[in-house]
DNA sequence: GAGCCGTTGTCATT
DNA sequence: AATGACAACGGCTC
């Protein structure tokens, strides 16, 4: 033992012992492990100047389910006679500092292909060559290597499901075993002069002032990630059948998706394991199939992370060959009341509370308020709504994240802008008793059924007797969905004509002008309608 | 250049 | 529950 290796585990995501290739290949002769995750105090410390609590990258729902995630991680590295270090600085410096003080001959990580890992992952791994440290990093995170996939298709990434599917096929590692149990690892070395915490409480972090009358009802960690696939997999018939767009986005004591995606997000959950698990279900049985199944939508993952890693700027509009250029609104004033759940239609505003108290929502309550947001009825920016996920999604994922906001915005992949989801008539059809409003924003839940989606219409007696009165209790709408959405049907018109006249090559300058020409024509439209809505009083 | 396809719209009609 | 009108997009294949 004493001519192992010395090698360092770097943890960043696939925080998880199974299905680990990096670990794996980490602990093989080595005589001593060093399983490291670096807390970035940017990522982690409280910012007070946030729209939400929680640090000025995440919020505090997503950081304690990183927290617990790295807690089981650690109580999972115990029980195999090891135990993970937690470190405080700069990822890069903190990892470069560690393999010096250490030793460290090999270092394993796994691949990202997030653009910030590109760049933290190239800066330490040309300092660990130069220091002669073998670097180890597989791709484990995705069912597929999203670099091959676009070499494969001559250097560009394939931009529809279908052609992705095509392209991929099956993947390597289909019939391997991916989860070979461990019994033991390397025990970790002398830790010298570094200075290693134990995973950190939200409270010893300095977050305290967070809200507690309702947080995530979801657990972080590998274990709970495990536990949460078996009874999702233990319903064998749901998961052959599953069909994402039947989900129902108003179910909330039992989601109608399997919420893996925060598991999957921090790679508590192998997509590989959960890929095979599915397979075994779908053995000998009448199974749905892509782009629908259960199946279908680790595919879909595959597809954008495959996407966004050739498409430069893809997080953003300007610089993106594969956005459209649309001439969004600049005024924040309607991006605020959408992101405080202030936008006067209940079923926005409910889905806009469970976000900030849950940090999750069913994926077809994403489409409403994303679609609401931007293309639907208050023409804001996507880019802005993306942010707002990005921060309060316990599962918020760069690329998937970025992805469907590009689709729901008809910026990318889907470009059928006529097809808005009504924030009155959506809902209604699946809680027709508003359950899922009444809970949510309680201050609406003794509003008749009849009026609950669309409160503006309840008779003053009503409101009164509900006590809630529209306009001081619960806000007023803050535009008319028949207006608004007819406004935005034009805009998006003239706005995909301008990109198609210039093939896509529309410069600041155009979008300034359109937006100056669209703002004198539907400006009128929609102050008629709020004047007339005003005497109305509604 | 035509034809087909695209994970998940709404509303009215049957 | 299924269908058609609404009004009609871009990407891909041929």
């Amino acid at each position: 033992m004493a001519s192992g290796s010395y090698s360092l585990m770097w943890f960043r995501k696939a925080l998880r012992i199974h299905d680990n290739p990096a670990l794996e290949h980490a602990s093989r002769a080595s005589s001593f492990l060093y399983p490291v995750f670096v807390i970035d105090p940017r990522y982690m410390d409280p910012d007070p100047g946030a729209f939400s609590p929680g640090s000025s990258r995440a919020g505090i729902n997503r950081i304690r389910f990183l927290l617990e995630s790295l807690s089981d991680l650690d109580s999972s590295l115990k029980k195999l006679g090891s135990r993970l270090l937690v470190l405080k600085g700069d990822p890069d410096q903190t990892i470069i500092r560690c393999l010096k003080e250490w030793n460290i001959n090999r270092l394993c990580f796994e691949y990202d292909s997030e653009p910030y890992y590109q760049s933290l992952d190239e800066k330490v791994k040309s300092l660990a060559s130069s220091a002669g440290v073998e670097t180890f990093c597989p791709v484990s995170h995705t069912l597929f290597n999203p670099l091959e996939i676009i070499k494969k298709n001559g250097g560009r990434p394939p931009l529809t499901y279908q052609s992705f599917i095509k392209l991929a096929e099956k993947p390597s590692w289909e019939s391997s075993e991916l989860n070979i149990p461990i019994s033991s690892l390397p025990p970790v070395g002398d830790v010298g002069s570094c200075k290693i915490f134990d995973v950190p409480t939200l409270r010893e972090l300095g977050h305290s002032d967070f809200e507690l009358d309702e947080n995530t009802p979801f657990r972080g960690g590998e274990s709970e990630g495990l536990k949460r696939l078996k009874d999702v997999l233990s319903n064998q018939d749901w998961v052959a059948n599953f069909e994402k767009p039947k989900g129902d986005p108003s179910a909330f004591h039992k989601p109608a998706t399997t919420v893996l995606s925060p598991y999957l997000k921090f790679g508590c959950l192998s997509s590989r394991y959960f890929y095979q698990c599915i397979n075994d279900v779908y053995k000998d049985v009448k199974h749905s199939v892509p782009p629908v199944s259960l199946l279908g939508q680790l595919l879909w993952r595959d597809f954008f992370y495959t996407v966004a890693l050739g498409t430069p700027n893809f997080d953003k509009m300007k610089g993106n060959r594969i956005c459209k250029q649309i001439p969004w609104n600049e005024s924040d004033e309607l991006l605020v009341a959408w992101r405080e759940a202030r936008t006067g239609y209940p079923w926005i505003d409910a889905i806009m509370v469970q976000l900030r108290k849950w940090g999750w929502i069913h994926h077809l309550a994403r489409h409403c308020v994303a679609c609401f947001l931007t293309r639907g009825d208050l023409f804001v920016h996507w880019e802005k709504g993306r942010d707002v996920f990005e921060r309060l999604l316990i599962d918020s994922d760069w690329a998937l994240n970025n992805g469907n906001w590009l689709w729901l915005s008809c910026s990318s992949f889907f470009y059928q802008y006529n097809r808005i989801y009504s924030p009155v008539s959506f809902g209604k059809k699946y809680d027709p008793n508003g359950n899922y409003i009444r809970h949510f924003l309680p201050v609406l839940k003794d509003m008749p059924k009849e009026y609950i989606y669309e409160p503006w219409t309840a008779p003053l007696g009503v409101q009164t007797k509900a006590k809630c009165i529209i306009g001081k209790d619960y806000p007023k709408r803050v535009v008319c969905h028949d207006s608004a959405s007819k406004d935005c049907r034009r805009k998006m018109g003239e706005a995909y004509a301008l990109n198609q006249r210039l093939h896509g090559l529309v410069s600041e300058h155009d979008l300034t002008n359109l937006r100056r020409n669209l703002e004198e024509k539907y400006q009128t439209a929609e102050m008629n309608c709020r004047s007339k809505r005003q005497k109305r009083s509604c």
